[in-house]
DNA sequence: ATTGCCCCTGAACGGTCGTTCATTTGGCGG
DNA sequence: CCGCCAAATGAACGACCGTTCAGGGGCAAT
């Protein structure tokens, strides 16, 4: 993100990558890797139909404009998130304790995996236009309250006895403060770490859990 | 963050908020203010100038650039960060469980109290060139490193049981996971949330003890 | 009154940006 | 072989960027 300049890392082949089947997905493809390493409004479009082989006017054949372009590929990685978390809590049984800890494992794990995606989607997302940010804040609060219903659920079965905050109960902080923790890691784990995924997963799991105050 | 264009509240004064001392304070605090809300490389330097009253060229005056401006305030809130983090720690006495609540304590309360500048110097490091960049990863190392310490010595004291990554302890891992938590407060801590500081210092200690398996 | 200095002004410069559009290309059904 | 149309080209446009710089006060010391 530092330099202003694409990062240009081999000139073995004149043709960038290797050709993606349709278009207009090389394009996504290539966006998502520039605005992860540079950030969205250094990037031009010159440089992302550059990485993909094409010419900048070319964008205008697929996108109606790069705000959308951005759109579009935070709101599929963003839905697919929220999808893939309700139905893993959906598939880890009533206990809240089995369900926070499946939520907590697929959502890290994914943040893992697709650092990239992940990392645009959250950082990126103050540079839409305000019409288009709106339904992606609507899907963050959505997986917000997933969480919110798992520690509520566990506080009225007596399984959770999380820490109040001024003598209140406040499970909406409470998520948000486990959600920044598993939302970022995203911005420091590498494949080059020690920690493989999976572990990673159980590691903050374990933390959520402790920090709800789970029942053994 | 989402407009382009300067928000331009009011116009009731034609000379924009009340005279600060020092222009350069006043091109500091503008720049701060401008950075958090619409983010580096969509602030222009005629933006910043203008909100202190002043025009594009006096910047120059003043910073070598507006690289080196933005270095400058970032610089000084991460110092002041460091600093007062280490004062924290230093002044808990030899328990670690009261030295991670003061840390805490410290860190979660100037994050909410100092949103902006918090905002700034988490959100827009990556836009410093590279030399630039160099002295606040190191300072945020250290900060990072004063966590692992406090960390290692509950361990080795028997008062602490954090959570196992793989068979193995990752104190880092820990360390990075509860930091993330603890910054990313300014992103969604509003003065007009119905938690105090104070409130929210003494939740995110108590989870934090919990998620490292302090003794009670 | 004169000097020197600091600070500010505002036009100007060379680039680069997102976007448009007339034109060319290329593959395919007939 | 022809015509067709979606898709790509690359020059062009107007706007705006960070930075420079010659010129112009204002004020303290001389």
């Amino acid at each position: 993100m530092t330099k202003r300049k694409p990062a240009r890392t081999a000139v073995a082949t004149p043709a960038p990558e290797r050709e993606q089947r349709l278009p207009i997905e090389a394009i996504r493809a290539a966006a998502f890797q520039q605005f992860a390493e540079r950030g969205y409004p250094v990037v031009t479009v010159r440089d992302i139909m550059k990485a993909c082989g094409l010419t900048q006017g070319a964008l205008y054949n697929h996108f109606k404009s790069k705000d959308e372009l951005l759109h579009d590929i935070i709101a599929s990685t963003q839905g697919e998130l929220e999808r893939v978390c309700q139905q893993a809590v959906a598939g880890a049984g009533d206990d809240p304790r089995a369900k926070l800890a499946a939520f907590v494992r697929v959502y890290v794990m994914r943040h893992c995996r697709l650092r990239v995606e992940a990392l645009v989607a959250n950082r990126e997302i103050g540079w839409l236009d305000a019409g288009r940010v709106a339904d992606i804040r609507r899907s963050r609060r959505a997986i917000r309250d997933v969480v919110v219903g798992i520690l509520k659920q566990g506080v009225e079965n007596g399984l959770f006895a999380p820490p109040l905050t001024g003598g209140r109960l406040d499970l909406k902080a409470i998520a948000m403060a486990l959600l920044d923790q598993w939302t970022h890691v995203s911005m420091w784990y590498g494949p080059g770490g020690t920690i493989a995924e999976e572990e990673m997963a159980r590691l903050y799991a374990d933390m959520a859990l402790r920090a709800v105050g789970a029942r053994p």
